[in-house]
DNA sequence: GTCAAATGAGAAAACGTTTTCTCATCGAGA
DNA sequence: TCTCGATGAGAAAACGTTTTCTCATTTGAC
């Protein structure tokens, strides 16, 4: 029943349900006045031959075309795939379509990406990093339509969201303090990280000033080399870690077992990310901070929505809470539980 | 300049270029007849006010909206983000978007993300997934737009690429092969999964019919198991190991260690699917098949941008080849190189 | 039986392009 | 001087919707 050349247009409908087009389109938009019976008739007709309005030639009319960007320079996916599934997720049951573009760190692909989803009348642009404290490559301050930042550093006035990473890291400690641990290094990631310096600084202020932390990178090597340190040093050894990320966890993890120090019985061990391919896959599996990066694309997609709505959104930061997923490296909780502040 | 309520129409332009919109159009898009000084003109003020036609309106006369849909089922991404970068750097600079729709495995949430992306005029979908011999949950055969399946399961008729796994695994075994190894295990995951049919199969062919050969399952604990089961039985040890994926291979690699086993001295290890992540962050580093997904997507696209325009294409099952990856997990080559076959 | 208001439905304009016609004007050949 | 083809440029239709306007008919009150 479908015309050979594309789909049916409202034309069609139109004829086949015998009414005009102007009918047709305000019985399905149930605007206009006319008969309850010519309506369902129409809406009847349009079911059987399951007519679907044309997006494009909607959104030439509203402007809006039920389209946003979603800009991002994180390669891997990371941390753009759990912001993608919650932007998507929001957004999806309101008929709204992403377009996903990576650009790396390539302002002139940016460039490019933009002005195609530009002229694709794009209803608002999501801006999306692997770093919390770094800029895209391109500057969004002056494209015609709203741009939300999520998980990237976004300009003054702007609308940006990124989780809490203070709140996190307290989260951590507090548990690892409440399951009687009392000598907790925290080892992490370089100190020029944004989030590095939030998570210490709350560490810090809940441990106590005198604290230790060791900053280095962000791979398993640095883990193994952090245990390896405090472990051939002399003194007292800790009884915890709260690791920068389940990577230095890993590392970590890696190094206690080849000294024959169980986790979690002698040490216990919390990671950040609660990278799951990581984190669970990991003997024995990670507790970790859950920067619950779905939920922030989740309003992140609203946000772009209300904006793009008209509705005023306050310009600022908005940081969103982390979980902490409780595995076996800490020593409680066999069956993995969350926990929430 | 840029008026209140959006962008420049070429309406605008042709007021100030003082010449009527179709003159305008014309000019753009190098059709029609008219003076050269006036088509430069016109030219020359579209370049200072920066006017960019709407796609929107564009797509509504043409039927093609430059937009494609990119569907998946692959949550994180490890497969489907190489093949949307392919995808997206073969259409970005002829000026296609993509739209991203992660799926999941629910068949509701597929169909609302199809017809989106029709409502949408897509001019086309490139269904992929992560594993080769699985479909999505969706059926796509009767579509109204070109369909092209990359790294998964079409119909009969359909057009689709993966990777020839079998060549993969054959640049792997003859690398260890000819780098002087004789005792080479091939330790993989599922039998069920067509690639570890492909690829062992490959293997036996190589190395010969007895050739032993482990299934197991996809993770770091299958590699440690495996490594100790072989090395506890009695007999001649292997000198290399094939394993089916990285994660296997890391598994396996950590085992050896904790045994006293030199990689890549005692043991050489190739591993497959070259997850950077996992691969080049190892100890020592991989050796692993690459099966440049990143191409494939690349050829997918081209090949839905062809389809789109109408230029036949032969429907199916185009095998692209692996890449071998070596690093230091084989012995040979310290700075990392690449082989093709 | 008259008139105003309410009701049902279609005509037409609008969105921003591209494309096909149509129409002057100009120069050249007779 | 007349006509013919080329040239330059605009008018209008088309794409598929939504929305505003208009108009005829019916209903209700007097």
């Amino acid at each position: 029943m479908r015309g050979k050349g594309g789909r049916q247009t409202i034309r069609d409908l139109a004829a086949m349900a015998g009414v005009s087009i102007s009918t047709a389109s305000k019985a399905l938009n149930d605007t206009g006045r006319m008969g309850e019976e010519t309506r369902q008739r129409v809406k009847r007709v349009a079911r059987e031959i399951g007519f679907r309005p044309n997006a494009l030639a909607q959104g030439l009319l509203s402007k809006r075309s039920f389209t946003i960007g979603l800009l991002t320079n994180d390669t891997y996916g990371r941390f753009t795939l759990p912001v993608m599934a919650g932007v998507s997720e929001a957004l999806v049951d309101r008929g709204v379509s992403v377009f996903l573009c990576a650009i790396e760190d390539d302002p002139a692909l940016g460039q490019v990406h933009v002005d195609a989803m530009l002229d694709k009348q794009v209803d608002g642009i999501i801006a999306t990093g692997k770093r919390v404290d770094r800029r895209l490559p391109i500057d969004l301050s002056d494209v015609p339509v709203p741009v939300v930042y999520a998980f990237t550093e976004g300009g003054p006035d702007s609308v940006s969201f990124r989780s809490d990473d203070a709140q996190g890291a307290r989260l951590a400690v507090e548990w690892l303090k409440a399951s009687g641990r009392q000598r907790i290094v925290h080892v992490t990631g370089p100190q020029d990280f944004f989030s590095v310096r939030e998570r210490s600084g709350a560490f810090r202020a809940v441990v106590g000033e005198g604290a230790a932390v060791l900053f280095g990178e962000w791979s398993e090597t640095w883990g193994r080399d952090a245990v390896d340190g405090l472990w051939s040093a002399s003194g007292e050894k800790p009884d915890a870690l709260f690791c920068g990320n389940d990577q230095i966890a890993r590392g970590a993890v890696d190094a206690l077992r080849e000294r024959g120090i169980r986790v979690p019985e002698d040490v216990a061990i919390v990671g950040f990310d609660n990278w799951e391919i990581v984190a669970a896959q990991m003997r024995p599996p990670l507790t970790s901070v859950d920067m619950d990066l779905k939920e922030l694309g989740r309003q992140a997609g609203l946000t772009i929505l209300a904006l793009a709505e008209g509705q005023p959104v306050e310009p600022g930061v908005r940081t969103l809470p982390c979980r902490l997923v409780v595995r076996q490296s800490c020593g409680v909780g066999s069956p993995e539980t969350e926990k929430r502040r």
